[in-house]
DNA sequence: CCGACATAATACCCACTGAGTATAATTGTA
DNA sequence: TACAATTATACTCAGTGGGTATTATGTCGG
């Protein structure tokens, strides 16, 4: 496959004609027919039904469509971030980040950085943990939100918060009589879905030796993919889930209470490199100290222990 | 610009040396090493600092990487979906929104419509409400939710409910420092921001004679392209601006108050074409009405007016 | 139902782009 | 400074993409 079937199979869906396109496309009918047809033979798959006038799309053709018009529309934007980015010399902020962090604060720093810095080109790239830290020392990210220590010593953690852990539990089940926090012993001979499956060790494991040391053994533990799957599960009464608070809005069809115990929090760590001096890490650090005093919902003292970050004195 | 290209880049940017992309590629070095060079021309932007070992990336061959990467990603999903719907012969269900019902119950929509039919291939595409229309009787879409009554007679409409409207007001401003629903002609001689812009008629419209429709005459309307630009400038203190109920979760650092006022609602409403006789329609409008049994906390009657669709006696 | 027109497919040829081989230039290191 | 590793350049060849001429197919009016 290639874009430039792209553009022209977009040219003919839009179009229903092959003749017209082929004009607007700056080649003879022909051609434009047989690329048409490499396309669907590539794919093994019909796009266009011919044996009509004007040309109709099939359904694979229709989402072959839609498809290709953002495919080429990205690559559109590609062109154009990297040309400025190589000609302006201003430069990349690349921020991985953990899927949980989306229901927290990231999507407002991302918005209030754009809005700060609006010369550096931001980047956002969803990765695990503890992908972040050999991203980081590649050079892949330059900023990393995550839920792991970590002992690399290349690789700076700052703990923005330690928020507090949240048991989500199927509606019209014992445990969900009650909305008082539910103290972690509670979770013993319960059956327990955890997230995610791969990349070990990962939350999953901070999860389960956080009952391990407090010696609750759960009767099952059922580990799936992502936290969207395990909070399906829950609601359809397959076991509980261990998340982090600020995931709580994902689904409002299950029952919430956090949880009670010792360390029973997952922490919110921020990563660089080791002498980055890059000043956008500062600048990330300080708008967020700002969002911190702004104090906005997420970071409300219900769900998260009483911690500062270590540069926000 | 290329997909071989592409791939070649990514190859290099991975193994940070031309001789050993080249073998993974099955290529040899020298092709690999001129169409990396076209690739830079056509930008006009180096992507590889070469006077170095290992080769190292720019700023901008680094953008570009990751750029490269999803590209590609997504045109192998492209390719995958594509030849499900063709050889299967399984359907796509495509839908079209307006971005506030992301706000709203969208996205669990589309989670239970995967789960009840796995089979289907649904795919979203956000456009505004005017735009749904013809999309829909052109068969780029099936399904189109927004916010506003049509006259066309090849599309069918369906109010799900009558959303209240809020206004976000600046922190630490008069008007802010009640919580109580603001009664419409208070907005008198108020600077307003409405979105969006452009397609007309549109949101900002039904605004706007709204307020005409009271005989409330703003002080000054200043037009932004989007929802986030509008409560951007509404925390930097540039006006009011009024907004959706489910769309108070976007900024938790201005103010809110509900509107209070005839018609001061915007509907939500479910489109698709007259005799449309797919039975995912049907399947569509019973997952809507399971939703509203359920009665999530985005339903909340505060935030609206007590009407139930059409097809949910 | 047929014929004229519109439109897509096929046949064939040419040119240019992309790939290979051989070799020169450059970089990093012992 | 010289050698090993690696990238760039020169040149050739094959295959793909595009053009023109023509055939096949579908649509619509009479």
């Amino acid at each position: 496959m290639d874009l430039r079937q792209l553009r022209y199979f977009v040219g003919v869906a839009r179009e229903r004609n092959f003749t017209r396109a082929a004009q607007q496309l700056n080649i003879a009918q022909p051609p434009l027919s047989r690329q048409i047809q490499a396309l669907e033979d590539e794919l093994g798959v019909a796009l266009l039904i011919r044996n009509s006038r004007p040309v109709r799309l099939t359904e694979a053709g229709r989402l072959f469509y839609e498809q290709a018009l953002q495919v080429l529309g990205r690559v559109d934007q590609m062109r154009a971030a990297t040309r400025r980015v190589g000609l302006n010399q201003n430069s990349v902020l690349s921020i991985g980040f953990v899927a949980s962090t989306l229901y927290g604060g990231l999507p407002s720093l991302v918005r209030k950085l754009r809005h700060r810095a609006p010369d550096i080109e931001i980047q956002v790239l969803e990765m695990m943990s503890i992908q972040q830290i050999p991203a980081l020392k590649e050079g892949r990210i330059d900023i990393g939100f995550g839920r792991l220590h970590h002992s690399d010593s290349g690789v700076v953690e700052i703990v923005l918060r330690e928020e507090r852990l949240t048991v989500a539990i199927p509606r019209d089940t014992p445990l969900a009589q009650d909305s008082a926090p539910l103290p972690i012993g509670a979770l013993t001979g319960q059956k327990l879905i955890v997230y995610p499956k791969e990349p070990r060790p990962g939350y999953a494991d901070q999860v389960l030796n956080l009952l391990h040391g407090h010696d609750v053994r759960p009767a099952e533990v059922h580990e799936v993919r992502e936290i969207q799957t395990a909070l399906g599960l829950v609601a359809a009464e397959t076991g509980l889930c261990v998340i982090p608070s600020s995931a709580r809005q994902m689904r409002s069809d299950v029952h919430y209470r956090l949880l009670e115990g010792e360390r029973a929090t997952s922490p919110v760590i921020l990563y660089h490199r080791v002498g980055d001096t890059s000043p956008y890490i500062d600048l990330v650090k300080e708008v967020i100290k700002e969002m911190y005093a702004e104090n906005p919902s997420w970071l409300s003292a219900e769900h998260n222990l009483p911690t500062r970050p270590s540069f926000a004195e």
